[in-house]
RNA sequence: GCCGGAGUGGCGAAAUUGGUAUACGCACCAGACUCAAAAUCUGGCGGGCUUAACGCCCAUGUCGGUUCGAGUCCGACCUCCGGCACCA
């Protein structure tokens, strides 16, 4: 064993070692529990930054952890490397976006072995590669046999500076997902998914895994599909003249005999207040808005126009949008009242959710009630407080105050006033269906999942368009439908492929006259809505993956990656598997059994007050003041200028990011992976800190060398079990087994930092038994072998390298933890116990003093040992006690007058 | 605006879920070793009062409440962070 610690040479070893002995290799096995540790697959951007680190390290640890605990671990990577930036470097600089894709793949490989991450890398998938992308096109091919995969015109979500369509989970907040600049809408013909024929599923589905997911995600989740329960109502359309006005069937909503020519459909969560409604609003998208364009006057049309155009501009949400729209001059007939309402075109009505039109009761709704005030319509209270307090009379609406939004009971509503809105609202829902004017109904946010991508580097959709069989998919056996090499992309927003004749002209699977190919790709998260199925099987070449080796390995016990993901991934992977066990693929619905989302690592950056430019990426030589609250306030370079503070995400582009090989090199991978669990609990933010690093590598040596100093005296005593336990070691060995139990439940929970603090409370324990070794006696001997093995088999899934080296000296043999059946050390409840502990002693409450005695004295034992102490019989002497609570191990607290 | 989450030393953070607040680490201070420095080791380190010791008082964003006892539970407020954003 070498005197001082070379983490590097260590880590190369045992890198090696691990390689050699296929360590990390797992195979189905049913004699041992498996268990799937899972980490979210990264783009290959060709650098690895401390997110990865920090990402991979939790999941290593844990998959560690679980090996040592006996488990059969599958824990593989792999690669989600389609994608844009592959094509904008190709843009750009003209490369080979494979070519480009490969070599990222090759260094950010490399900087993960030198990680030492615990990878069964046989399993590696490649999302760009053939082998792999001709089952996403499979799984289109089943979707599209299934009814769930379908082509439609569509308004998309266009991001103009990336030139991509994007889902509404990419356009989410009205920005782009990727680069963040506003999304507009175009027109474009889509493939879509059909995410919406499983939205109550996947609602549903959410109750199931609620324990083992963050709450955060859940509610997110929740929220994306928002379910709201309502009811649809049909109001006629009283035309000036039926000829002209033609009224056709909402799309999609058809499923009521009731509707038909000459109504409109509205969604409402609040047909309570129908008798309140002034007028209908219809998005200018509505079908009976665009069916009747060319019969509106001159300046309703042009209006009309006005407004859509308008609602394709990129939303902006920190200006709230003012309220606009047009009198049509046609007008609706309330199936309730019988009343005659003007029907409008509204800006804030929009067309994608609900039905595209709204009854608008401007009494008890904001938006209702800010478009009636701008456009002088009627305003009429039908809502009621329940509760009237004080007795006194309720206020009643008027037209300046806030709408009144709330339940209550009904008024100035028909033979329905009295009543209170919840029984309303079922009561006149079923009214209205039973007149077949109208149901109950849910609506849903969530919508089906546009795929079509007008990029070259994605997997292409396996479809045929034939002049005499018209839209034909692919023969399964005609997969993959490759990319064609050494095309040029331009990045003008239309596909590349549909430029390259060698692709696009093709035969048609049916009937084998000529054709053409779809030259639309597939979005990205179609590859990583499935991966990790194919990691239990990943060389199978005639399924995607063999279901009963699957069903071993999956579902995943434990999933790790970014928040970030909440509502695009991890609605994606879940509505696949959905669609998959309806395949008779799987036999589960949910992937994820649990899933952790650990913090970002940011930086903090400081500017150059007056350029503005970056001038010191560590504050190491900045020195900066803190307000109470540790904010910090001003910051001052070496050379004494002013200098401006940020936290950001650390990043390469940002300027502000560590370098992993850096920290490899100078601290090593085991400091920099047991840094980065131990620094903050890993759901937190981590700012990056470079003292903080240093602690770590301080703790390695010192525990290095601990065995150093111990080596040749352990080495020639075997550790025994039952051997007797004297004196001073009996301290150390209730140490060890009171670090084992809170090391072990802690994992449990997956706290990766507590952990670390029990490891360095044993290390310092072991250092603190000051004596010489040759000096030691048999029993301390045992002790200190006994808690140096257990605490290096626990600081393996921290510090693996540095844990294989020492674990080798102490054991004496070069195989390895795994191979030589190293285990998580057994913890052992009789040497954990204490002989004595320490009671607390309070007097109202307050602590006045502290007694020593055995754990198991009785309540009756601890009070009398509390009122003979000294120290609390000044606080007692002479008052009248009034109670006594005594808690078993923990304190005695005495209540005096 | 609506919905979540969080406020504990100079900093990252612990606290067996109502029972001895500040574990562990970072930074800092002092000492030992050294010609010196680094490294290492030892000690100190929430605030206040007290000449010092013994000790006492106050501290988990603020103000109340429940309780023998509150960082933890309840109510109101303040601040910060995140999510959603005209969803009818």
């Amino acid at each position: 064993m070498d005197d001082k610690y070379f983490p590097k040479k260590v880590e190369q070893k045992w890198q090696r070692r691990w390689a050699e002995t296929r360590a990390f290799e797992a195979e189905v096995d049913s004699e041992k529990p498996k268990f799937y540790a899972l980490e979210m697959l990264p783009y290959p951007s060709g650098n690895l930054h401390m997110g990865h680190v920090r990402n991979y390290s939790a999941g290593d640890a844990l998959a560690w952890y679980k090996r040592l605990k006996g488990f059969n671990v599958l824990h593989p990577f792999g690669w989600d490397s389609f994608g844009q930036p592959a094509e904008d470097a190709a843009i750009k600089r003209g490369v080979n976006p494979r070519e480009w894709t490969e070599d990222n793949i090759t260094a950010m490989r490399g900087q993960m072995e030198r990680m030492g991450f615990s990878y069964d890398w046989r399993r590696q998938m490649f999302a760009h590669r053939p082998e792999y992308y001709r089952w996403d096109q499979w799984f289109f091919l089943k979707m599209y046999e299934m009814g769930l995969a379908y082509k439609r015109m569509t308004q998309v979500n266009w991001c103009s500076h990336d030139q991509a369509t994007l889902s509404n989970e990419q356009a989410s907040g009205g920005l782009c997902w990727r680069c963040g600049n506003p999304v507009t809408k175009k027109d474009l013909e889509q493939w879509f998914l059909k995410t919406t024929a499983y939205t109550e599923q996947l609602l549903e589905g959410l109750t199931e895994i609620e324990a083992g997911w963050p709450a955060s995600v859940i509610k997110r989740q929740r929220d994306w599909m928002g379910r709201s329960e309502g009811a649809f109502v049909d109001f006629e359309v009283k035309a000036t003249d039926d000829s002209l006005f033609y009224c056709p069937i909402v799309d999609g909503l058809t499923s009521s005999s009731a509707v038909g020519r000459g109504r409109i459909r509205v969604f409402t969560t609040r047909i309570d207040t129908i008798y309140g409604a002034n007028a209908i609003v219809l998005a200018a998208e509505h079908p009976v808005i665009q069916a009747n364009l060319d019969n509106f006057p001159e300046a309703v049309s042009e209006k009309i126009a006005l407004i859509r155009v308008e609602n394709t501009k990129p939303t902006d949400h920190e200006v709230e949008i003012e309220k606009d729209g047009i009198d049509t001059g046609l007008s609706a007939i309330n199936p309730f009242s019988g009343e005659e309402l003007p029907i409008w075109v509204g800006n804030y009505v929009m067309m994608e959710y609900g039905t595209g039109a709204v009854m608008s009761v401007p009494g008890h709704d904001e938006r209702d009630l800010e478009f009636a005030l701008k456009f002088g319509l009627s305003v009429k209270s039908v809502i009621e407080p329940a509760e009237r307090e004080g007795g006194g009379k309720p206020r009643f609406q008027t037209a300046n105050s806030a709408a009144f939004t709330e339940y209550g009971v009904l008024v100035n509503s028909g033979e329905w006033s009295g009543m209170p809105s919840i029984e309303a609202k079922r009561e006149m829902a079923a009214y209205a269906e039973s007149r077949r004017f109208g149901l109950a109904a849910t609506t849903y946010r969530l919508r089906d999942w546009g795929i079509s991508r007008q990029r070259f580097w994605g997997a292409p959709i396996p479809i045929v368009y034939c002049d005499a069989c018209g839209v034909v998919p692919e023969r399964p056996e005609n997969l993959p439908i490759g990319l064609p090499e050494n095309i040029p992309i331009t990045g003008t927003g239309e596909s590349p492929l549909a430029n390259i004749p060698e692709f696009v002209q093709t035969r048609c699977p049916k009937c084998e006259g000529p054709a053409k190919r779809e030259t639309d790709t597939m979005d990205t998260f179609v590859d990583s809505s499935w991966y990790f199925f194919r990691y239990t099987d990943p060389a199978n070449t005639t399924l995607p993956f063999d279901p009963e080796t699957a069903a071993y390995w999956t579902p995943v016990d434990q999933y790790i990656g970014g928040d970030d993901h909440a509502v695009m991934h991890l609605i994606y992977a879940r509505f696949w598997t959905k669609v998959m066990r309806d395949m008779g693929l799987v036999s589960f619905a949910e992937p994820f059994r649990r899933l952790l989302t650990q913090g970002m690592v940011v930086g903090e950056t400081f500017f150059d007050d007056a350029t503005g430019k970056k001038v010191y990426e560590m504050p190491a030589n900045v020195t900066v003041t803190r307000d109470a609250k540790g904010k910090i306030t001003t910051a001052v370079s070496a050379d004494g200028r002013p200098l401006k503070h940020a936290i950001e995400r650390m990043s390469k582009s940002k300027g502000n990011g560590v370098d992993p090989d850096e920290m490899v090199d100078i601290y090593g991978a085991d400091a920099a992976r047991l840094f980065t669990l131990f620094a903050a609990p890993i759901e937190n933010e981590l700012v990056w800190n470079e003292a903080g690093i240093e602690g770590a590598v301080r703790f390695l040596q010192r525990v290095w060398r601990l065995v150093l100093k111990w080596e040749s005296t352990i080495g020639m005593t075997p550790l025994e079990a039952g051997a007797p336990i004297i004196s001073g070691a009996r301290d150390l060995r209730r140490k060890t087994h009171q670090t084992i139990k809170r090391v072990q439940d802690d994992f449990e929970e997956l706290q990766f930092n507590t952990p670390v603090a029990a490891l360095m409370e044993l290390s310092n324990a072991i250092a603190d038994l000051d004596v010489d070794p040759v000096m030691a006696t048999p029993d301390q001997i045992v002790a200190v072998r006994e808690a140096l093995s257990a605490l290096i088999l626990m600081l393996t899934p921290y510090a693996p390298h540095t844990a294989e080296e020492l674990y080798s000296v102490i054991e004496g043999h070069e195989d390895g933890i795994i191979k030589s059946g190293g285990m998580f050390p057994e913890y052992n409840e009789e040497l954990a116990r204490a002989e004595t502990i320490e009671i607390a002693v309070q007097v109202n409450g307050k602590l006045r003093s502290r007694l020593v005695a055995p754990p198991e004295s009785s309540n009756a034992e601890l009070e009398k040992m509390a009122f003979a102490d000294e120290k609390t019989r000044e606080y007692t002497e002479g008052k009248e006690v009034v109670k006594v609570i005594a808690v078993p191990g923990r304190l005695v607290n005495i209540v005096v007058k």
